[in-house]
DNA sequence: GGAACAATACCCAGAAAGAGGGATTTCGCG
DNA sequence: CGCGAAATCCCTCTTTCTGGGTATTGTTCC
């Protein structure tokens, strides 16, 4: 069960949101912000996975609230989401931890594959907003902040799957890999983590509340 | 690495455990704490694995601290540790939540084990204050709360061992029992808990932090 | 005394993971 | 263009885990 809290000035969004997710028992909208000193109170209080935050919030914006969200609960993970593609909204929210940018007007697939993708440990840009990503910008290592030990995306994915409890098969089918690159991947991390066991690895991930 | 706080009113006791464990370095005293007040105030900022706590604290009393303790920081393993072996301190402490009770006076080993145990998610009574328990009395469930769903202390251990990276081998050899015992009690977990794999042990343990 | 449970240990078969290796494609960077 | 990193897939071999059993020894409980 993924618990999202969405932060949106509008209520329409936050009940659109709802419908759209309203046939997803894994998914479940917790709370709704109107702004962003309202997100970080209820973060105080309500246990969340998942934050849709918006970059247009009135008072203190979106990306003054990520910054102070991503410092506060450096755990949480973060999904912006915002009707702007401007350049300097895509690279700020990722830079300040956004764990990745989901573009208004988007589909309910592609919110749902967006925050699939970010609750494994992924990074989910919108195409629309992918353009205005600088180029090079390693903006899906963000959140491993200054511990970040070498670990690529798709190894962080991987790594949450397993926590997840789940086998090599089937996390090859989720990420529409076979169950021998799953395998190469895991090898890899837990040659960099240096672990020997998959307990090992779910631990990593506990610790860094990916799960 | 375990994160030890030692609440005792003399500084000269902290002072005697840190000499205990200072060849130990996988265990640390990270703080020491004269009242239960200092303790929990500590407690909101530092970040601790155990406490190691007397019975007899200046105002606010061990009982009362433990009771506090035990509601505000559920997950933390606390060790009681008292010169007192009375009934009536014993059963308190365990009843609110104490993981064990170490009588002082006994010697490093007991230390050292007492601590292992508990970290193990074990109940250690010294030889001493056991006799005062209850008899019948379930102090070793009382840290499962309202989610006790029938592990027994032995598999509670062996959770919190695979958590910790081990194979069933080492597990044995720390328990001292058969690498198939553990197999055995590993099993009977993962039918109790409803997980398939070691991944979610992990996890198991560590909703509870236990690790 | 018998039922129930905890803890111990063992057997077996199959699935999965762990540890080596090698190999290809893609893609950005200098 | 060549380099390196990332991602993909494959092979072999050993170890470990998983899921069925069975069985013995205690202890507790009724």
């Amino acid at each position: 069960m993924t618990r999202i809290i969405v932060a949106d000035a509008l209520d329409v969004v936050a009940d659109g949101l709802r419908y759209r997710l309203a046939d997803r028992s894994d998914l479940e909208i917790v709370a709704h912000a109107a702004t962003g000193t309202e997100l970080l109170d209820q973060l105080m209080y309500i246990e969340a996975d998942l934050i849709l935050l918006d970059v247009s919030l009135p008072g203190k914006d979106g990306i003054d609230t990520m910054r102070t969200l991503h410092r506060r609960f450096p755990g949480i993970r973060v999904l912006a989401y915002s009707a702007l593609v401007a350049i300097e909204y895509v690279n700020s929210m990722l830079i300040e931890g956004a764990d990745g940018y989901l573009v208004k007007g988007g589909d309910k697939e592609e919110l749902i594959e967006a925050i699939r993708t970010t609750m494994a440990g992924g990074c989910h840009i919108s195409p629309a907003a992918r353009e205005s990503v600088s180029k090079g910008y390693a903006y899906c290592d963000k959140r491993m902040d200054g511990e970040y030990i070498g670990l690529s995306q798709r190894e962080r994915e991987v790594i949450v799957l397993i926590a997840q409890e789940r086998t090599n098969e089937e996390i090859g089918e989720i990420m529409h890999i076979s169950p021998d690159t799953v395998k190469t991947h895991r090898k890899r991390v837990m040659t960099k983590l240096n672990v020997r066991t998959s307990a090992g690895l779910v631990k990593y991930a506990h610790d860094r509340r990916w799960v």
